[in-house]
DNA sequence: TTGTACGCGTTATCAT
DNA sequence: ATGATAACGCGTACAA
């Protein structure tokens, strides 16, 4: 009996499909086809009797309805799409966690996307999602080529994007200002007498935006422009420690920090102890993502809050809205954010 | 023109669906929709300039074929199902991101359900996973009711489950022994001179199990039975600072800590460093999972790595083939696991 | 209150 | 090498 045999699915799965249909619960019931649909979608003008004799088969029977046959027939897939460029990574999981919930909630699924790093991933992405024909498809931090919105788009299908306040929305826009959270860090940090502010970021879209005002509004403050060093998107803890070593290296005036996340954040922390750094006496450092873990830091850790649940809870509204062509009270949902003041600036 | 105004959906967005058919393709390029079907699936007896005629068209007209069509007709979904307790948490996120791309590589896409912490709810879901036929279900450190584990099995749905390696499985399962983590960390404590063992651990099964073979172990090689702290799920930093402080106060002796997460340990990392403990002088810190900050850690933190996407990947070969009604290896695969010797123990 | 006919978009099967 | 027909399971529109 060799160990490495191949072995056959269980003889009790026969196959991978259930073989009740309504036309089973129907003979069973001695009733028509018709009749059990009703049941289950208008009960309200059919006797008692029969509701009742159909429930019983539909019990019996283990009934499930098959929501392919659903979708094609009613052209409503009950299917959102969201697309993501990546499940690892903590930074969406809780708008995913929140935009699942609130979808099942309303009786949709989902359906989830990596749109990855290469384009050639997205363009067969987007054939896949298209052919699902959902009722609704959520982008969360997500820069599509031109191609690809386009392509989505044309679908016709109603489109929602998260996490991203841009200029020019596709249609509905659940996020935050990035523009807005960098000058605020900056006036935060500035108000609080800092003079040399420096930034670590990934290198992301997002990250970017709020360099390009975190900046700008430094210089219009009178501190000057301040120092930037990006390292390659995921931004993990390691990235922190080193970095924040190369930077002061070359800018050992630096008082200021602005993580693009509290792992880096975490990670700068950690290495000025280890340096001997005083924090926030010498270096106040922010983070940007209030991590579950912040808080407990030492010393806790300043930093840029975001309700990702929230953010989820609102695209469910939104999408579920746009697939029954429910109106909108706003194209633009701003749920804005917070700074955390905590002992670390 | 008030702010609050409905804003209903753009002009262009006529209705959730695509209008492009296998017929109106045909029709454009002068022949049959089997032709057309036929230049899709298998073109290979096909004549040169058909295919080129209808290739043409369905570029010209956009054409995605309808999946919800096609499965109705050939009892194919492409569709996998997985359902895991929650999104939120970094446990299983590596093995959903692998899982996703896996499939992907293989033409089927991801529905997500959260079986949470409600039966009821769960029972909804499973409901809702057997209406839309998937050709597979994975499920993820998910203990589900018996009755719920019953109306899967009935489906005759493929099942994967994984990261248990329980007993009973429903079919094929990729995990690894929890009992042999808690032995294999309690060996290893022992092994290094440590006499009072702890464990601080989340109320979760797969904890709980690591917890008795730790306890077990550590009896078998002579320190006595250990202490433990159970915390509700899911288990954070400050639990671990907090757990940790509340068992120093009643076992000052305790030499050695596992942790069912990392997130905890660095909580207990961070707790002795408040009070002044040396780690690992006084105490030794063993984690779970090896998150990506762990090895930045100051101390480096000792704990167990579990090699999450090769969970992920394995489990898309594995549904797949069931799906597909191929034959597998074996049923079940254990990916093991390592533990990984830093500063903290 | 309940039943019949038809069609959603696709593919298996048989025919040419 | 290509076409015609039927069927997958369900719901709309009508009829009874």
């Amino acid at each position: 009996m060799a160990r490495t045999r191949s072995v056959p699915p269980p003889a009790d799965i026969q196959g991978p499909h259930i073989r009740v249909t309504l036309k089973d619960v129907a003979q069973l019931a001695g009733v028509s086809a018709m009749t059990v649909s009703r049941v289950l979608n208008a009960p309200e003008n059919l006797s008692a009797a029969t509701v009742a004799k159909v429930r019983a088969a539909i019990e019996s029977t283990g009934y499930v309805p098959n929501s392919a046959a659903k979708a094609l027939r009613s052209s409503r897939s009950r299917l959102i799409a969201a697309v993501l460029p990546t499940l690892t990574g903590p930074i969406f999981l809780d708008t995913i966690g929140a935009l699942t919930a609130g979808l099942a909630r309303r009786g949709y699924q989902l359906m989830v996307g990596q749109s990855g790093y290469s384009s050639a991933g997205e363009d067969q992405l987007i054939t896949d999602i298209i052919s699902r024909r959902p009722d609704g498809i959520v982008l969360t931090g997500v820069v599509h080529t031109d191609e690809g919105r386009r392509r989505l788009l044309a679908s016709g299908i109603p489109i929602v994007e998260t996490w991203d306040l841009t200029p020019e929305p596709l249609d509905v826009l659940v996020g935050f200002s990035h523009e807005a959270v960098g000058r605020e860090v900056s006036r935060f940090l500035v108000g609080r007498g800092r003079k040399k502010l420096a930034l670590i970021g990934a290198d992301d879209v997002r990250s970017k935006r709020r360099w390009s005002s975190f900046a700008k509004s430094a210089r219009a403050l009178g501190v000057g422009q301040p120092v930037a060093r990006f390292v390659t998107a995921p931004a993990m803890l390691g990235d922190g420690r080193e970095t924040l070593r190369a930077l002061l290296a070359e800018h050992p005036d630096t008082d200021a920090i602005f993580c693009s996340s509290d792992a880096l954040a975490l990670g700068v922390l950690i290495e000025a102890r280890a340096q001997g750094i005083d924090v926030p006496g010498r270096l106040a450092v922010v983070g940007f993502g209030d991590l579950n873990f912040s808080a407990q830091l030492d010393p806790a850790l300043t930093t840029v809050r975001v309700d990702g649940p929230r953010i989820g809870e609102l695209a469910a509204h939104c999408i579920v809205s746009r697939a029954l062509g429910q109106p909108l009270e706003t194209r633009i949902f701003d749920v804005g954010f917070t700074i955390v003041q905590r002992a670390s600036a």
